[in-house]
Parts: C-alpha cells; structure tokens; sequence
DNA sequence: CAGGAATACTTGCCGATACAAATACTATAC
DNA sequence: GTATAGTATTTGTATCGGCAAGTATTCCTG
C-alpha cells in the first residue's frame, strides 16, 4: 500500500496527511467548541452529550454507553452529567431493573438548550468543515475514517 | 458544493465524515499519546516540542513559536517547557539580541530522548494511520486539510 | 531621551479530564 | 443461600491546559 521506504522519515505527503489532521481537527474543534459556549453556555461535549441523548431509542440512555458515544471516560462523564444535571438540562433516574445502572434522559428545558444550540452547531460544522467538500469527497472522507476505525462510524 | 438542503440536519454522509474525523482523531491520537507516555514518558505535545526543536533551522525556537507550532498556549507551552527542562531535555537561553524573549534547545539528552521516541511514533503513526492510505489519498487527505485551514499545513 | 504602548514570557488560579480506589449492586458457583 | 467474582457508577486525587493578570524588556512618538 505504500512504496516509501519503511523506516524513513516520514516523507512529505506523509507529514502533510498527517499533520494536517491534527492541526485541521484543533482549529476547527476549537472554533466549535469555543462557538458554542459563547452563544449557548454549552461545551462541545456537553453538546453532544444532549445530542446523544436526544437521538436515542427512548430518549434514555446508560452512563456507561453515554461515556462510549461520546469519546469520554466513565468518570469524565459522571461530572459532566453532573454539570449538565445541576444546570437542569439532563435527569439520571435509577435503572429500574439494573439497580446498579442510571439512565441519563433530557429535561424539556434540556431539549430546549439542545435544539437552540444545534442550530448554531448545524451551519458551524457545515462552514468550518463540510462545506469544503463536495458530495464525492465526503463519501471518501467517510470511508477513510471506516479504514482507520475498526470500530463504528455511524450516527 | 452541496446539493443538501441549507437548514436540514446533516445528512448521513456528512455524518460519517464529520464524526468520523472525531472519533478517528480522538482513537489514533489516544493511542500514540498512551504508546509515547509508556515507552518514553513523553506526552505527544511534549515528543512535538522535542521534534520542532530538533527540525528549528538553529536547533533553537523562541517560546512563542514553539507555541504556535505544536497548537499550545503560551502559558501552556511555558509549563510543558517546564517540565522538559526539568528532566533534562531542553534549556532555556535567554535571548541576546531581545532580552525579553528566550530560546528553547534540546539538550544532548534531549537529542537521544528525541531519537528513541521518533522511532516508536514514525512506526505508531504509519501502522495506526498511514498505512490505511495509499500514496494519491495522502495526497488527497492532505489536500483537504489546506482547505480547511487557511493557513499553513507544511512541516 | 522620557513616557506610554506593545511584545515576550510567566504566574495565579481554575476547569476539565483521567486513573485508581471505593461503593453499590448483580450474577455465578458450590 | 452464602461467598466470590463481576459490573455500573461515583469519588479522591493529580495533571494538563487555558485565560487573565503580572513582570520585564523593547519600540515608538514627540
């Protein structure tokens, strides 16, 4: 899959692909995150967090399974909910037949924040990233990221 | 650039694209940053300081640049230099020609600290990384990463 | 060449996150 | 059914990084 010698440098392109994500992924997160709180009080994760919830099956979900969607340890979530719970956006409710387990669910004020902020969000992705993409080059872009995550890329 | 409706919620190849790159990122990222701190003791942004240090046409970079070059903070970039110096592998030069500022250089240890981590990482970025591409998606990659950020991608 | 603005860097303080230990509950083995 | 192991979550503690304020030095303007 590559002709460079496999202990060089790593060559030009190389550095380029490579650096170039990560410079592209601070700026724009930065940018988002940064965005996001100044209009809406809200930090990107904590964004997704509401957007993970709102988005699931029963509109519930455990901690556990909040804290792998959104690329968070078990403990980072527990206080993030915790912000999220004393600002009155998010209600944990004893899991009735897994008494270990909490299930996080939006409050209606929740849900209020959440669709005010999505629509920021919506056009401060599609700016800051989408829009530099035409409908084949995302679905490349999709897959690459398919390549590199053997796990899940979906919604 | 688009044919999907301005105001609609992103569509699912936009998606994939979008969140693929976080969790692309977030998983690749984690994973080099564990591999350097347990092989090397060194954090990412630490091994990038060393490595912008060992590439500075002098061998030497002002505060501010070095800042600018691995994403940091200034005061953020101050306290990892802090620590660099303190194990040894970089010192700090005031500077002769404008006393306010000072130069950072890696030190001989430094140098060889550099050199052990550089082998792991070239390997850990190749294998997690580059290695799903081939040479016209580097290409590719790398080019959509200077759309994204208006200035500068280069090395 | 004095005084004020600008620049380079550091420090005080704080928030966010991780890891490991603690707690609470469930499942399994016997 | 009790003991043991396992799972879900939180809490204790530490680190990293940011912002804003502080210090030192240089630049600019008259």
């Amino acid at each position: 899959m590559q002709q460079i010698p496999v202990n060089s440098i790593l060559a030009s392109v190389e550095l380029s692909a490579w650096r170039g994500l990560l410079r592209a992924h601070s700026a724009v997160v930065h940018e988002l995150d940064t965005e996001l709180r100044t209009l809406h009080d809200l930090s990107l994760h904590e964004y997704e967090v509401l957007l993970t919830l709102a988005e699931a099956p029963d509109g519930k979900l455990r901690m556990t399974e909040l804290a792998a969607a959104v690329l968070l340890s078990q403990s980072g979530l527990t206080r993030l909910v915790d912000r999220l719970a004393d600002a009155g956006s998010i209600e944990r409710a004893r899991c009735e037949d897994d008494r270990r387990g909490l299930n996080a669910t939006l409050t209606r004020s929740g849900r209020k924040r959440l669709a005010e902020a999505r629509a920021t969000h919506r056009v401060g992705v599609r700016a800051r990233f989408l829009d530099h993409f035409d409908e084949a080059e995302l679905r490349a872009l999709a897959g690459f990221w398919e390549r590199v995550l053997p796990g899940a890329t979906a919604e």
